[in-house]
DNA sequence: GCATAAGCGGAATAAAGAATCCGCTTAGAT
DNA sequence: ATCTAAGCGGATTCTTTATTCCGCTTATGC
């Protein structure tokens, strides 16, 4: 094993040749950047826009980033690696309870990246961390289900559409207010507690989930 | 009373003077097309494509709508006022069922109106008929808590998230799926429903809900 | 300290799309 | 049937914004 010193194969995969100190510093500020002003402005914020919010020329972003459809699948990337994270942590939580504490951890990362929401579902990049997200939700909600937390008739497709609920909320009340989606997760939970009454709907099916993940895609702007 | 075959002045208000027969015909039909384009490709489809899915030139788009904010905002104004229409009929329900009614109505016309949805809630032109409706709803409510129907500490602005839930869930399942916000109206309103069991968060303040009208606004889009 | 590959800023370029203009066409009043 | 204001299409102009290019600067290994 290699001393410590010596890292200049940093982990397991090097992601090309080592960025300079300062390149790294600035990648990280552009990533910030663009984050903050795709929240603020939605994704037709220009590249220009995020260049100056982090403090560089755009030639500097483009030098690390091809395109701004490269730079903004790396956000969405970042984002899915997060929720993957979140996911195996809930999966900790005491039995029956990892469910709800994943999907309010979902909604904060939401929140803070809302800028980009638009693009989660259709990315092609991050397919295989989508995968195994959804292998966990399954499993959470399995738990759920069987330490009566949720009502049984409950399917994973109504976790899939309540995050895209979450995440018409947010997009809509912007960074005004952490109630709101909040508000409707309470209300979706209970709404998923075991109860005689039928819901008056089907589940969606699996298929459908998967189909939305290639066409339809949404984006944001914010007005002053 | 001037006798009915003079009706030089169509209504009450004649929006200016009246439209040369093949005028008003294309009017509609670029409204229609604007609906089309913008449910398939989002807001930012080109104003070439609306004119010609309307089968007309783009000078004819704008002799009839002077800008594209134009035209969206007089997709969201009909919006409006079809939703204004379908919370009045809600009123007519069977007691305690006017709010049912209306949520799975409002979800059809949103599903109708995707393309533009993005501009509903920011649109400053409409805010008299958002008020109006506003005021609708929360009779809706009163009366579905009168009957038991709904939990007493469920709140107007609970309908408001949900609407935006319903959205969030309609941009992004596009046409696939009429299912999709319909389960998720099910079980909203299964959560809405009396339980002994508290809610775990709050309601959103009522100012929340109006300072987002005036700041956050999103836009759609479509690929392949 | 020096050499130099890596980085940097921002002007210049290119493409897309909104809005305008103008010569030709037609509904509909007489 | 005729006349003309209202309409029409689409080439053209004007903006905006992504992307490229290039001469100057600076970490970093020796």
């Amino acid at each position: 094993m290699p001393s410590p010193s010596l890292e200049n194969q940093p982990e397991s995969a090097p992601r090309e040749k080592r960025l300079r100190r300062d390149a790294a510093a600035n990648r990280e500020r552009l990533l910030e950047a663009a984050r903050s002003v795709f929240a603020e402005h939605g994704l037709e914020a220009s590249v220009e826009d995020v260049a100056h919010a982090a403090g560089v020329g755009v030639g500097t972003l483009y030098r690390r980033f091809p395109t701004k459809d490269a730079l903004i699948a790396e956000l969405v990337r970042e984002f899915m690696e997060k929720v993957v994270t979140l996911v195996t942590e809930a999966a900790q939580s005491p039995a029956g309870r990892g469910l709800e504490t994943f999907i309010y951890a979902l909604g904060e990362v939401q929140a803070a990246n809302r800028g980009c929401l638009a693009r989660i579902w259709t990315d092609q990049t991050t397919t295989g961390l989508r995968d195994v997200y959804r292998e966990h939700i399954a499993a959470l909600l399995k738990d759920a289900k069987a330490h009566d937390a949720v009502r049984v008739d409950a399917s994973v497709t109504d976790l899939d559409i309540l995050f895209w609920s979450l995440r018409g909320i947010i997009e809509t009340t912007g960074d005004l207010s952490r109630t709101a989606w909040r508000r409707q997760a309470a209300i979706s939970l209970a709404g998923l507690r075991p109860s005689p009454i039928a819901l008056a709907d089907p589940p969606v099916a699996e298929e459908i989930i998967h189909r939305s993940r290639q066409s339809t895609l949404v984006h944001s702007e914010r007005g002053s």
